[in-house]
DNA sequence: TTCAAGACTGCAAACAGTTGCACTAAACCT
DNA sequence: AGGTTTAGTGCAACTGTTTGCAGTCTTGAA
């Protein structure tokens, strides 16, 4: 049925061996007979079997990636960005999601372990026990976690809190909040100790909250009263429910409150007003780590974000 | 280093062949014997190879889903449906992005055959030859295209351009346009011969639009002098483009013109005005197309569209 | 008591490749 | 001319699992 490399040896009279070395050492067969094979497989049509070759050689040239929420707008890009970096060198990539559950991680990584050479984790929740204990399994970088022994890639967003809180302040904001995501998220912590660091605002924490544009809303309520002009958001999808919650108060954005979100995720462009946002090199961080997972080097990066300014802030009135 | 069926059939005492029943034909081993070598394969940590596996058995387990690009707002659900699907029986989903090329549509495709027990192929832009010529390679499933012979799932947008303009109609409008896609798509004639039969409307087709907010704000100036007064707008992206333009000409959505998108993507819900639209089943079509490709069943199916109702349509002035 | 039927289990040959080793023949060096 | 290197190829073992066939041991029936 399926044309093998025996048929192909056949058919050129020659060794299997040596139809195998054409494929995976060409150097090492002599030139004519070289091409003899490969007018002959191309004749045949004959395609490597990529799992046959997984067996002997251990590698699978597969690679898998994991994130919490496909459907979140936050992921397609470094999706994308990883696969084509993948393609570029003839890998494949599995892509799975863990519907935000941490115990999926795990599972999925076990399920994987055979299959592929190495494996890039988005933002884990898994612990770090758990992570050490998959790293026997096989290789893996994680994206925007620390974990020590493992590669890494970090975007920075905590230069980008800086930036954007320096923004608010820029323009005359002094009482700024600071409307925070989840309780054990790494990226909340990091967003609030840099945006504490700078001199001259008054900050005020509000959260935590859920990172979806329901816990934007509801936020908004909690920030009428605290005299704020400013906020710096969790991300953008709280920048946008926030947005709406205060137009529902009554408050306008720009007018009234100045919001900045994080991420630059398209719907944030689409919105509103437009967002003023820290665009997160997430297409970077997908290409970067499939790059590192490939060539097997353990090295911890940070990228740098930048602050994209549109109409969602304005001088406070 | 790896452990292997052959290290658990020693540290049990039995031969390998019945621990390879133990784990894909329990009914044929003893009890007793299974359940002691399930604890010994427990205990080493054993996994079963399933590259190994494919080999003799020729299925993988494992699933291809190949779209145009995976950052475009339409596809992520998709994805995320087809994965927890394929999630719940087992199976391993292999994502891959043509980046709009045809072409590598079919160099993906063979690259996935031996790799794969079936792909499912979204909007697939390459020609019925090709297409024909892979079938023989590699059981698939179209999404968004007819084609005999293939197991195809389509969603009906044709009844939910109606329902759009029949929507439009029973507000009032009666010079209708129709801001159409570019010039080959399935889809754009789908929607453009569903839409002329609603009777009462003129309907004036204006295009064909690249299929980004770019082609929708560039549409905006064509549409000023037509006259008309509703629109219906290739899908939510052309819809949110065109009323950023209208807004720049001077126009108010819905004040002076209602829009209607298509797809029912996540930033036309948070668009201002939010945006009335035809509701895409893609995490359906997503879940069913790879049901369909693990049943093996060659089936053709329509799914359901339907409209909801927004802020961006109202009846006019 | 004998025989047939089951229920388990072992044996060994696949599956589609890769790769260390051995072999041949030609090319290169004194 | 004889010895040594080198390029090219073949041989066969190996990767981890599955599976048809055959053998053993029980069990039930006649």
């Amino acid at each position: 049925m399926t044309v093998t490399i025996r048929d192909v040896a056949r058919a050129s009279g020659v060794h299997v061996s040596t139809v195998s070395r054409t494929f995976s050492a060409p150097h090492m067969v002599n030139a004519a007979t070289r091409s003899r094979v490969l007018t002959v497989a191309e004749e045949l049509g004959y395609r490597p079997n990529r799992a046959a070759r997984a067996l002997t050689t251990g590698r699978t040239h597969n690679l898998g990636l994991i994130v919490a929420d496909i459907a979140n707008p936050f992921f397609p890009p470094l999706i994308k960005a990883a696969h084509a970096a993948a393609r570029q060198r003839d890998y494949h990539l599995f892509v799975a999601d863990t519907d935000e559950e941490p115990a999926a991680e795990e599972e999925l990584v076990q399920a994987f372990s055979k299959q592929v050479d190495g494996v890039v984790l988005c933002s884990p929740r898994s612990s770090n026990k758990a992570l050490e204990r998959l790293a026997e399994r096989v290789p893996f970088v994680v994206i925007n976690r620390r974990l020590r022994g493992a590669a890494t890639v970090l975007m920075d967003v905590g230069h980008g809190a800086r930036l954007a809180v320096e923004h608010l302040a820029g323009l005359g904001h002094t009482r700024v909040a600071l409307v925070s995501g989840p309780a054990g998220s790494w990226t909340s912590a990091e967003i609030r100790t840099a945006a504490e660091q700078v001199p001259g605002v008054d900050l005020v924490v509000v959260g935590p909250n859920a990172p979806t544009e329901r816990g934007g809303y509801a936020a908004a309520a909690r920030l009428r009263d605290s005299g704020v002009t400013g906020v710096l958001a969790y991300n953008d999808l709280v920048a946008i429910g926030l947005i709406e919650g205060l137009g529902d108060l009554g408050l306008s954005v720009p007018g009234d409150v100045s919001v900045v979100g994080i991420d630059d995720i398209v719907p944030g462009r689409l919105n509103r007003p437009k967002l003023t946002t820290v665009a997160m090199p997430t297409a970077a961080a997908g290409r970067l780590a499939v790059d590192l997972l490939i060539q097997e080097v353990t090295a911890t990066t940070s990228l740098e974000t930048r602050l994209v300014i549109r109409d969602s802030t304005a001088a406070p009135r």
